[in-house]
DNA sequence: CCGATTGCTTCGAGACTCGAAGCATTTCCG
DNA sequence: CGGAAATGCTTCGAGTCTCGAAGCAATCGG
């Protein structure tokens, strides 16, 4: 009857997504910002070289059009700005700026405080984690 | 370094979500549904007493506007109905036709089988079961 | 060199979400 | 009882999000 537990953790998953989104709404509005664009935000990693749309597409399980879309936001808003690839340069990345690098640290620590996960200890959270990780990434290595 | 694993999970709950999704969209376009009616459908628990509009409202993290909008889609896919609840004439509940209570039965399960939590071994499962469990009801009976 | 492909953008349409306003019913309180 | 207040839901209008189709610039393949 594995089956009862795998619908409980499908539904948890959305539950607890929903309930994270709820509660980081009053956060990214306070910045001016829609969920949509502060996922967007939160996929450029500063310490990582800046990624192309195509990168964040993928990321966010978005398309094209759509990740057009939400970048001119984040442009207007003055949190990040297009610069062409010099490798290729059909290619757009898409580079935070100081503003945009700030505001995304401010989104991301507050919701983690708010988020329902911050509840459990930090064993909880490391067993949690790894869990995740694996069903992220099943083959861990295997054929 | 908690904070570590605690944004590992949030980004992984996000992650997660999402590929559930996608793998569920060609199952639900297939019954000519979107994600947001098939949400909807899933919430409402043939073997529970047949939930009011608030009590959905509830269940999907969304407005009365929101969710009329979504239950008409329903009723005009010949999935729901609605009624008056005796105890309360202003109250209106969802019931789920015979052909809800298939579709409802066919989406979960082609959800489930293609969900990657679905790669997860029993033991995992009921462990993540636990956790999830104890993210979403903290208190846990305590003060 | 030129057709095919890739990466991105714009455009137009459809879906989703929400606040405001309105209606029916119930509850509250004198 | 009677009427004001509250509750549950719906409709309406506007705004946001998402996507397919079409188009442009740059690269690749022969």
């Amino acid at each position: 009857m594995g089956q009862t537990d795998l619908e409980a953790v499908v539904r948890a998953n959305h539950e607890l997504f929903m309930r994270t989104g709820d509660r980081a709404a009053d956060v990214v509005a306070r910045h001016r910002l829609t969920l949509a664009t502060a996922q967007a935000l939160w996929a450029i990693d500063p310490e990582e070289a800046p990624p192309s749309m195509t990168v964040m597409t993928e990321r966010l399980h978005c398309n094209a059009p759509n990740l057009s879309f939400v970048t001119k936001q984040l442009v207007e808003r003055g949190l990040v700005e297009r610069a062409t690839d010099p490798h290729d340069r059909r290619s757009r990345v898409v580079v935070l700026t100081d503003e945009g690098r700030r505001v995304r640290a401010e989104i991301i620590a507050e919701t983690l405080e708010r988020t329902p996960f911050a509840a459990l200890d930090g064993a909880e959270l490391r067993e949690l984690a790894r869990l995740l990780a694996k069903v992220l990434a099943p083959a861990g290595g295997g054929a």
